[in-house]
Order: C-alpha cells, then structure tokens, then sequence
DNA sequence: AGCGAGATGAGCT
DNA sequence: GCTCATCTCGCTC
C-alpha cells in the first residue's frame, strides 16, 4: 500500500483528474479503515473555466485550491451536502482541484451503511455528497493532507488503461459545458469490480 | 424508470 | 434575493 506522493498532484488538474481513476481514497476513524475505488472524477480550474469555484479568484472558501497540492477541498453546498476534492494544478495555474465524484465501496461498507442509512451497496457511494457522507467526510477535514497517512488520504489501486477511461461535460452544471472535464471508468470495467 | 419538488444554508450581486 | 460542482422521495407512465 502506497501513499501517492505530493508530486503526483503537481501536474495539470485535467491530466490529476484521469490519473485519479483507480486509486483509492481511504478514511481512518478510529482506527477503522473506510475505503472506495476512485471511479469518476471532475477537474476544476482556474479563470479558463467559467464553472470553477476560483473563476472569480480567490475566497475563503476556496482558498485551498491556492494552497499545497495533494491537500483536500472540501465544501458545504445546497444546504446540507459537503463535497471533496483534491488540489492539483501545474505550476503554470493558481487554482486548481479535482472533484471526487464516484467511488466503489472496498473496506468499511458496514460503516458506510450505518452513515448512509442504507444497505444498498450501489447506492452507497455513487455521488459526490453520498461518498462524504459515506466515509463522514465534513468541513472538519477542509485541508487534510492527502499524501500522508492521516484521517483522509490516497494510496495506489488498480492500473488504468487510458481506453478505459470515458470523458464527458461535468455534471451539474450550466457554465462552460462545452469542457470534457468529467472522467470516469468506462461501465464494463466497472462492472469488473 | 423518469420527472418535479422540497430540503436548507452559504456565497455572491 | 437568487444561485448552487446534490440527494431523496413521491407521483406518473
């Protein structure tokens, strides 16, 4: 089990965002590990992308995607969800951050259940604001250090062909819908899990 | 299985 | 005030 390295999150957030897929994001409460296959993901820039938190520059809620890379971004939005990301960009951008969309359970699904109230494995972590609540990822863990072994963080996983990998507009959204910054595994990959 | 609405609050204009 | 990187439920087909 490898802890992915700072400057695996120093590259261009489009080029982070693929490079994603496969890995796996790991929750440690209590000594308890909670963890899912990173399977879709969406990349967020900077003021090239009009959809980007940062496209109106810096806030307080967005500062951490002008922070270290490898860090976490998490925020609260429609009233009661929180989502994550994690900040990459090449040292040609200011901000930038990768959203963690999907995942597929691997440890701790018990866990996941009990958190989402649920015992419907499929619908336990296939969304931004359900994997948080899945692994009780809050504001509380706003600028975790993903590179390091500590409540939140990302280790290898599986090996990902690049034909494997499926693009599309972002989900959710009504600005910049012409960018193919969403990136998932393709479904009979998936399936495969 | 697909659609519409409601939940519910922070951030921005 | 209105928008929002969302989810769930209930209603209809």
């Amino acid at each position: 089990m490898t802890v992915i390295p700072r400057s695996f999150y120093g590259c261009d957030t489009v080029d982070v965002a693929k490079k994603l897929l496969g890995k796996i994001l790991v929750r440690q409460i209590n000594g308890e590990m909670i963890s899912g296959i990173i399977v879709e993901t969406e990349a967020y820039r900077y003021k090239d992308d009009e959809a980007s938190h940062t496209y109106r520059g810096m806030t307080k809620r967005n500062r951490a995607m002008f922070g270290q890379v490898g860090k976490a971004y998490v925020y609260f939005t429609y009233g009661m969800h929180y989502c994550v990301n994690a900040v990459a960009r090449s040292p040609d951008y200011e901000a930038g951050a990768v959203l963690l969309r999907s995942l597929v359970p691997q440890q701790g699904i018990d866990f996941m259940m009990r958190q989402r109230s649920t015992s419907d494995i499929s619908n336990l972590t296939n969304g931004p604001a359900k994997l948080t609540q899945a692994l009780n990822v809050t504001i509380h863990e706003y600028g975790e250090d993903l590179t390091k072994q500590s409540g939140l963080y990302i280790i290898e996983g599986l090996k990902i062909k690049k034909s494997d990998i499926v693009s599309g507009p972002r989900i959710g959204i009504k600005k910049a819908t012409d960018k193919m910054w969403n990136f998932k595994l393709r479904t009979d990959v998936l399936s495969k899990l």
